[in-house]
DNA sequence: TATGCTAATCTAACAGTGTTCACTGAACAC
DNA sequence: GTGTTCAGTGAACACTGTTAGATTAGCATA
């Protein structure tokens, strides 16, 4: 077994300075992506963006699909800041409500690039790495813990229907109503054939009338959003 | 101002002749599109599995969207058929009930067929044509009427809490709801940094849940799916 | 200092896409 | 027959994602 060529000096500042290719390939991509939408963006348009050749994205991300997935992961997690901000509201409860709202915003505020993150098949066949490991389950960095952790508080706090008690569950039916509300909205928001309530109404609705359905009468009277 | 061209004895057959192509173009489109997905399928090779030549379809279709859309506006109709099943469903609630879980089984057993009807934007810049505008509102053949139509029915009831009187903003909510699970369903239903909870449960679950959100204490007590 | 290895980037090309255009060939009206 | 219409064709265009091979720069070792 031959010692593999390593070499040591230059080690960090090659890997810093990949990192900063990367970087500004994956800003050139978020940038058009969300102008314009993925299937509308191609590789070529993203390397002259930053004065590349399209062949040279490829010595960094395996293939178009990757690049995207990239920038997915690291969405993830300014979309867990923008919860983490109403960590502050006392009462899970109303916590909730909010979550459902800034996630509806967030959502129509940015949909092409919600679009990327939750309306499109990812290539996950492969295995989930270390970093998203580590980024699962942690309140902080993922944004459906940090949802389902809110939930289960809400659970302890009494408030909820004996019947519900499975933080998961209630977790993801909360999800499916605002994922509704947002990718109607962003896919058929404009279409002439139904008379659209505003968005507005819809959101408020979803968030307040899904909840109360989880709530005992007792919380559901306390609760005026 | 001269007289057009216009043959008339052949005039039929020849309209019955293209309507003949034009469906076995939409028959191949449809089958290759279900089963390998919009975007991977091309023009050539719906022609080729009809024994045709790609530009061929172009005498027949504008372009490969509005192929789709043609597509779209006739599942619409069958969607709508599937729901009129229902019709003999004597409670307007139950009904709304069984018209959510009737709907995420039509888009989970047709996922590809329901990401085209529902999960990508449409060239919506046509105006609607005649037999669209036709078709809206009417609940034979419209989805969404049929299930306002049913929301209206059971707000006359007098099941619905007495501020919700709304029957599209509540149709829309509700049609938020089913969605949000079929369209999360198909787009990360395999993903595993989610602990998803079955299929059935999450659908039986948003139905029930957001469906009481509006019902008066005392409808919600007698509703038992 | 010269040599050889590494890795990032380039140019050129490939196979495939949606789509257009000039043309054929058959069916039909006169 | 003659002329008209039109579905369908073959060839081509401009584009796509992606790969192969050559080029270049930087560094480790001799």
């Amino acid at each position: 077994m031959t010692e593999v060529y390593r070499p040591m000096t230059s080690n960090d500042r090659r890997a810093r300075e990949q990192a900063a290719v990367k970087d500004k390939i994956l800003a050139a991509a978020r940038h058009l992506f969300v102008s314009e939408g993925y299937e509308s963006v191609s590789m070529r348009r993203i390397a002259q963006a930053i004065d590349y050749t399209a062949p040279a994205l490829y010595t960094h991300f395996k293939d178009k699909t990757e690049l995207m997935a990239e920038l997915c992961r690291r969405d993830f997690g300014t979309l867990a800041e923008h919860f983490n901000k109403l960590a502050k509201v006392a009462d899970p409860v109303e916590r909730i409500y909010r979550i459902g709202m800034s996630y509806i915003r967030f959502a129509t505020d940015n949909p092409n690039h919600y679009r990327l993150m939750f309306m499109s098949t990812h290539p996950a066949d492969l295995p989930p790495e270390p970093e998203d490991l580590k980024r699962m389950n942690d309140p902080d960095q993922d944004a459906y813990a940090f949802l389902r952790h809110t939930v289960a508080e809400a659970i302890d706090s009494g408030k909820f229907l004996p019947e519900h008690k499975d933080s998961h569950l209630i977790a993801q039916v909360l999800w499916a109503g605002v994922h509704g509300v947002a990718s109607l909205q962003i896919t058929h928001g404009q279409d002439p054939w139904i008379t659209w309530r505003s968005l507005e109404r819809r959101s408020r609705t979803i968030c307040e009338t899904t909840l109360r359905g989880f709530l005992t009468p007792q919380a559901s009277a306390a609760f005026n959003p």
